[in-house]
DNA sequence: ATATAATATAAAAACGATTATATATGCTTT
DNA sequence: AAAGCATATATAATCGTTTTTATATTATAT
């Protein structure tokens, strides 16, 4: 996973964030700084400035005092988290698809095919790289709502959507169903269908939630 | 604005994003690390992790290799703001008036009551001390919420409250008129009466929003 | 006279060292 | 032997310095 961003803070937080989120760094482990320094090539300032970051987006708790710690996880915490994807998501979506042009129509049908095509490779290859689907699987999602006019919006889905998928990294040995859940989603969006669309992005939330709590 | 909590970075945040909140460092200002250095007594590392910190939370800006600014203000983004706390604030006074036990009550009958004393103080003395008196409209906006049963929502409540407040504090020599909103929504909440305490907290919100809009 | 290159300067990014704090370990006392 | 205190050790918090980068300034060439 490498990640060559312009300094070497920003490199680290991506680097780092994407640890927690693909579960390389397990939950509820002491991030000792010390370690760190070795296995992510940085310095402790450099460290500290980045645990803080993550820890105000709520991927790393830190006691005070006592130092940094990967966010633990719970049914509860993920349930929250679902729920809240959902609201954001289903507002946002509204907005965009009411104000949407021709090239929000152009973008998302474009990320749509590129997901299609991960989801197929992922499919036949079960060691084809996660992280590329799972961008695909964001891009697609953010096309959506990328309409909705809302930078705040915008960033706040960005790491509710991370943090959902968090879970489904954690909780998952890739599910690989066949569906058309994303295909249907799109021609919704497509039709200005806000209440079709809305309708089946929660489930198409939920249906993940209910199969990853099985997980618990 | 003292402050004293148990470590100088935990001191310093919260002095700083006061500072942002309240109007002291405007929008748009260069955030020198050795003007700071000074005028907060702390190393430029304590101020790297702080203004980081702020930054994802976004009340700074970090532009990449050219150093932090005050987080900049606009019509847009305060619209953005006001529009995303009704969305997390109704959802969240929803589940709480549906969740919340005796206990709830209380609370939130004594933070209304503190509340209502602070207002009244601050329409006799002008020079009443504003973040004594935004303490108590927080408090009690929070305590409507308390019981919505998620952490993650009072979390991203929290910050929303506190962007929006900036935007208040910076529109506004302060509004003084006499009214009964917050008793209107205090009565809504204890008689459970859900649709009823969200059309008053969205005229709430609404109304500060509109009145503020006249400002820019 | 203007455009481009070279240099100077100011500020951010990164680092390693120092200080403070918490927890673990061992000693003393009853 | 157990409880409480003192000491030792590990690690977090903080600091000042060094290195890198961007921008402003000057010089030179066309």
């Amino acid at each position: 996973m490498e990640n060559n961003s312009s300094t070497v803070g920003q490199s680290t937080f991506q680097t780092i964030k994407e640890d927690i989120i693909f579960g390389v760094l397990k939950p509820g482990l002491k991030l000792k700084l010390s370690v760190l320094k070795d296995q992510y090539n940085a310095s402790v300032s450099i460290l500290r400035e980045t645990l803080n970051r993550l820890a105000s987006e709520g991927f790393v708790e830190a006691k005070d005092q006592r130092g940094f710690y990967v966010a633990t996880t719970s049914k509860e915490d993920f349930m929250e988290i679902a729920n809240l994807r959902i609201l954001l998501e289903s507002y946002a979506l509204e907005l965009s698809i009411n104000n949407g042009d021709s090239e929000w129509e152009g973008n998302l049908v474009a990320a749509h095919h590129k997901l299609s095509i991960a989801e197929k490779a992922i499919q036949k290859d079960h060691y084809f790289e996660k992280n590329i689907w799972k961008k695909c699987d964001h891009d697609f999602h953010e096309a959506l709502i990328q309409a909705c006019d809302s930078k705040n919006l915008l960033k706040l889905h960005s790491t509710l959507y991370d943090k959902y998928f968090r879970y489904e990294m954690l909780l998952l040995t890739f599910q690989g169903k066949e569906d058309t859940e994303h295909q249907d989603l799109l021609n919704a969006a497509l039709n200005r269908d806000v209440k079709l669309a809305q309708k089946l992005l929660k489930n198409h939330i939920e249906s993940a939630e209910t199969y990853l709590m099985h997980a618990y």
